[in-house]
DNA sequence: CTCCGACCAGACAGACCTGTCTGTGATGAA
DNA sequence: TTCATCACAGACAGGTCTGTCTGGTCGGAG
């Protein structure tokens, strides 16, 4: 069993499917990729596929999970870098920008994943959840930052997020992100003067 | 002939494919949707689709066309209710908000085209134009309003326009919208504190 | 009347997609 | 050794999709 100790070679069925889904779902659309080019790029039989998860559907659900849960580690793994309220909520868009300007950037995953399907109520379920995380983290530090009113400037943060994901994606534009920083920081001061930035 | 003199009472196969697509691509999303059940929503043969568009990936081209045309028409008309920069610009947030309160709204539909496409290379340009229509509108009136740094507030702009569309859909957030229009407002009055808004 | 263009109805081919099923090997524990 | 487990390979059924084709209807122009 290739279970959890890292070393060993080969990966099991289940995480070569979990990762050739990653790609090629994110890549290409939930829609567009058949069950046989995932299992064609994981290197894995039809059977074991059904074995593991039971249906394409299910296996949509567990790639968004998966998606949902990397990004929330890599989220809080930032944050615990600084202990500064203002200074972690601009380090979320860093880690944005991070995202943003890698080659095969598409924007978020669940935005594309609710445009694409047939949207049942589990990839809305998912990415409302999702959505929840980062409106709540921001919320909570903005209340930490000592901001006037924390909920708005949350949610205006987001407007801020959202905007920059979709235009470094579709504009292709590296800057966009960066955009995003500046506002957000100048936001912050708005927020509370007593900041410095 | 039933062209263009409104009175006719029965469209054209043309037009009724136009409007049956325009429903349901946008609702539905352009790959869940087939040929079968555009031309039954329109009451159309099939035959009459391909002699009129000749594929698919033609009436999807057609469809994002007309989605472009029809938004400039309505922005254009709305910038000339007024003779203020500023107000003018933020009349695209409310022009905004009206459609994103209307109840089968589901964000940006080149945004929407994107994500759930193939992405041929025909809606890419459908989609970065009309994206740079938005941008340039705001470019030219951010400088007219006496904006410091035009460029870079007209993009900002469009952050809050796109993450609005955004939030708006995904999160069924209904002030999302209002709350990114007082954000531009507060933006204008800091990169021209002349204006009185 | 006749002809033509626009449209309708629906069968059909060929491709692709999901999901099932049969059968085969490799590996490690009892 | 024997046996259970995990994984592989691939055929197959049933459905859906795009696109083509045949044939029929109707209204207006020559």
């Amino acid at each position: 069993m290739n279970t959890k100790t890292g070393s060993t070679p080969r990966l099991s069925a289940r995480e070569r499917l979990l990762a050739a889904a990653g790609e090629l779902f994110y890549e290409n659309g939930i829609n567009t990729v058949g069950i046989d080019r995932i299992i064609e790029h994981a290197g894995v039989a039809k059977a074991s596929l059904y074995d593991c998860f039971g249906s394409k559907d299910e296996l949509i659900r567990s790639y968004l999970e998966e998606r949902s849960q990397a990004r929330k580690a890599r989220i809080n793994e930032r944050l615990a870098r600084y202990n500064n309220p203002a200074d972690q909520i601009l380090s979320i868009f860093d880690l944005l920008g991070e995202s943003a300007s890698q080659p095969g950037y598409r924007g978020c995953a669940f935005v594309r994943a609710s445009a694409d399907a047939s949207s049942s109520a589990r990839i809305k379920s998912a990415c409302s959840e999702s959505r929840a995380f980062i409106l709540d983290k921001f919320t909570d530090l903005c209340r930490a930052a000592g901001a006037a009113d924390p909920e708005q400037l949350a949610k205006q943060l987001v407007l801020l997020y959202d905007g920059a994901s979709i235009s470094a994606h579709l504009d292709d534009n590296r800057n966009a992100v960066a955009t995003a920083r500046a506002l957000a920081a100048q936001m912050l001061v708005l927020h509370n003067p007593t900041l410095k930035i």
